[in-house]
RNA sequence: GCCCUUGUAGUUCAAUGGAUAGAACGCGAGAUUGCGGAUCUCGUAGUGCAGGUUCGAUUCCUGCCAAGGGCACCA
């Protein structure tokens, strides 16, 4: 029996027992996890149907705690005995009911417990905490979007990992996902890096320096010549007129410098391990959100200015007016993000589920452009995952000053410190290694804080191999394998027979208080990953794996594995092999990879 | 001026209205011929302020304070 059947079959038996004592019928049942595994596996508080009767929670626990017992011998064979104490009754031994003050703890018996959570995790192997959730649903998830004048910064960093690791995690839970980019690859800031390459670049190479660097050097340098020349920003956009105009000269210049940028974001975007489904470039559609004007102005949703501009009234939403087209006729920057909604809808129809991935700064517009699309009769459900600012310990970021962390830099920075770490223990230099680590450091360290909060990203703490981070996890998972890989070898030098994974019907399962912590845990993955899904957070996923990994490197230091007496082996070696089942699946929902050693 | 978000230990983060507010780093003390000490054990210290709702509030509501973001015919 799995671990969710026997839970379903608690509930239901709770749901029978308040039934009959209490009389009122319940419709959901929370099973929370016991703050100590010594009050039990699993328990139901009583605070909810104390509220909605006159009665306390503890005279509550205590009758469902006895009724419970009742409905259980019926359903599971007749006690011969009636226990002495009425709030334990241990009439059937697979579980036992317990009333402590206002809860109801369950105690379930080892060997069930045992088999409903570890033998299921090995049997469901990779397969492990996955649902059908979101079967039948597409979701289309768009992040990154970045702009062809510079390199991918630190903040693409952080969108990049939340985008590529809630796709996982939607798909873990059943969801068809469509990871779409937008490029943002025209305008006047595109111009100013444009534009100084015309009259600084003498038709140089990027040579040997990262194409997509050697962009931004000149979009940096924009900023510093302006200071000089302040004719350059009318320059720049003359440049756009031209770029709109279809001039020859300055098409082909921004071709070859997005070329340039595209090469240099690969490599990046590889290195990442990232990939989309479909980019959008704005330049394809930033003039094609008209028919979505003359539609919404037939339809009165819009209204025309005197001057021809078109505009929306959404002050009845508590926003504010909003031009989505000009006097001149063009369109603005929310225009085209209605038109690549309608254009998504059409691309694909069966998307019920719209994600953008988007800086918390542009939460003023998400809202107005979602209240926009709901009175044009887009009736589908649009979300904008909103994410706070990464800063560094030194202060503030800005992209005037330079100051600004290119995302290369900085995987190149956590890949170093990676590497350091390794040369300290071991002469051998594992470069493949160093740049796991290094990015489980930096993805576990963007990942592990809450979306909407900001982070001060502090990269000699994320390559720490102490704390939470994602190194130590890493380390978790490499000394299981050890583990496992030295059992392995005694079983040769002792030429027992490879007989296969060991089974839990052929232990007698006995277990101690640690393990019931670890295998309770290993429970609640499922929950965890479906409240991640849930959510959009990650970072729930991130915070249980950290757990998981800290209770079990505590209990490999109390307890021995391979010298332990040969059932308890078997026992404990079942036992980390689901854990690394466990850790495996939720690293790589975060888009880390698990290393076999370090 | 208006709107949104965030205030938890010295620092970085947790805590679906519920059991004693948990970790990590730092600091202090300890464990090593060990199934990987890249680990573990113990100690240290906290809910911005003032009200309210509730049996119960870090969580919900109101006000204040502080930080950040937004309110373009910019993107």
């Amino acid at each position: 029996m799995f671990y969710h059947d026997l839970k379903l079959n608690i509930q239901d038996l709770i749901r029978q027992a308040v039934k009959k004592e209490i009389g009122i019928d319940l419709d959901k049942i929370r099973l929370d996890l016991p703050p100590s595994p010594d009050l039990g596996d699993l328990s139901f508080s009583c605070f909810e149907v104390a509220g909605r009767v006159k009665q306390s929670p503890a005279e509550i626990a205590s009758s469902v705690a006895s009724a419970f017992a009742t409905s259980f011998a019926r359903g599971y064979g007749r006690s011969k005995k009636a226990s002495a104490d009425k709030s334990l009754v241990p009439r059937n031994d697979t579980v036992k009911a317990q009333a402590v003050g206002p809860y109801v703890n369950f105690f379930i018996k080892d060997d069930v417990l045992f088999s409903a959570i570890i033998s299921a995790i090995i049997e469901q192997a990779d397969n492990v905490g996955d649902s059908q959730l979101g079967q039948d649903q597409e979701v289309v998830l768009e992040y990154s979007s970045p702009n062809t004048n510079k390199p991918l910064h630190i903040g693409h960093l952080r969108n990049n990992s939340l985008g590529d690791s809630l796709a996982r995690i939607l798909k873990s839970q059943g969801y068809k996902v469509h990871k779409v980019g937008v490029i943002n690859d025209r305008g006047a800031h595109i111009c100013k890096s444009m534009l100084m390459y015309q009259k600084y670049g003498q038709d140089q190479l990027p040579a040997d320096r990262k194409p997509d660097h050697f962009v931004g050097h000149f979009y940096q340098m924009f900023e510093q010549k302006m200071v000089e020349d302040s004719t350059l920003a009318d320059q720049a956009k003359e440049m756009l007129i031209k770029w709109e105009d279809g001039d020859p000269e300055v098409r082909a210049l921004w071709k070859k410098m997005n070329d340039w940028i595209y090469a240099g974001w690969k490599v990046t975007y590889d290195r990442l391990g990232n990939t989309f489904e479909k980019l959008y470039y704005e330049s394809d559609i930033y003039q094609k959100g008209k028919e979505v004007v003359a539609q919404g102005l037939t339809d009165g949703v819009f209204y025309k200015l005197a001057d021809g501009a078109v505009e929306i009234n959404l002050e009845s939403e508590n926003l504010d007016k909003k031009i989505l087209m000009r006097s001149n006729g063009t369109s603005v920057y929310i225009t085209q993000d209605l038109y690549l909604a309608e254009l998504r809808g059409q691309e694909f129809p069966e998307a019920h589920k719209f994600i953008y991935v988007v800086g918390m700064d542009q939460e003023y517009h998400f809202k107005v452009l979602f209240s926009i699309l709901k009175k044009l009769g887009l009736e589908q459900n649009f979300y904008h995952l909103s994410y706070g600012i990464v800063r560094l310990p030194s202060g503030k970021m800005s992209s005037r000053a330079g100051t600004v962390v290119n995302a290369d830099d900085l995987i190149d920075e956590v890949v170093g410190l990676a590497m350091s770490e390794i040369k300290k223990r071991t002469d051998e230099v594992n470069s493949d290694l160093a740049e796991s680590i290094g990015l489980a450091a930096l993805k576990y360290y963007l990942l592990h804080v809450a979306p909407r909060k900001d982070i001060t990203f502090d990269a000699e703490r994320a390559v720490s191999f102490e704390g939470e981070t994602g190194p130590y996890i890493q380390y978790t998972y490499a000394r299981m394998q050890s583990i496992k890989i030295k059992n392995e070898k005694l079983k040769i030098k002792n030429s027992q027979p490879k007989a296969g994974p060991p089974r839990a019907e052929k232990l007698k399962v006995i277990l101690n208080s640690d393990e019931r912590e670890i295998i309770n845990k290993l429970g609640q993955f499922p929950e965890v990953l479906e409240r991640s899904a849930e959510n959009y957070d990650p970072s729930l996923m991130a915070h249980y794996l950290f757990e998981l990994a800290a209770i079990i490197n505590s209990f490999y230091h109390e307890h021995q594995v391979l010298k332990a007496a040969e059932d308890e082996r078997e026992q404990r070696l079942m036992m980390l092999e689901a854990v690394s089942i466990v850790i495996k699946k939720g690293l790589n929902l975060l888009g880390i990879d698990a290393v076999e050693r370090m």
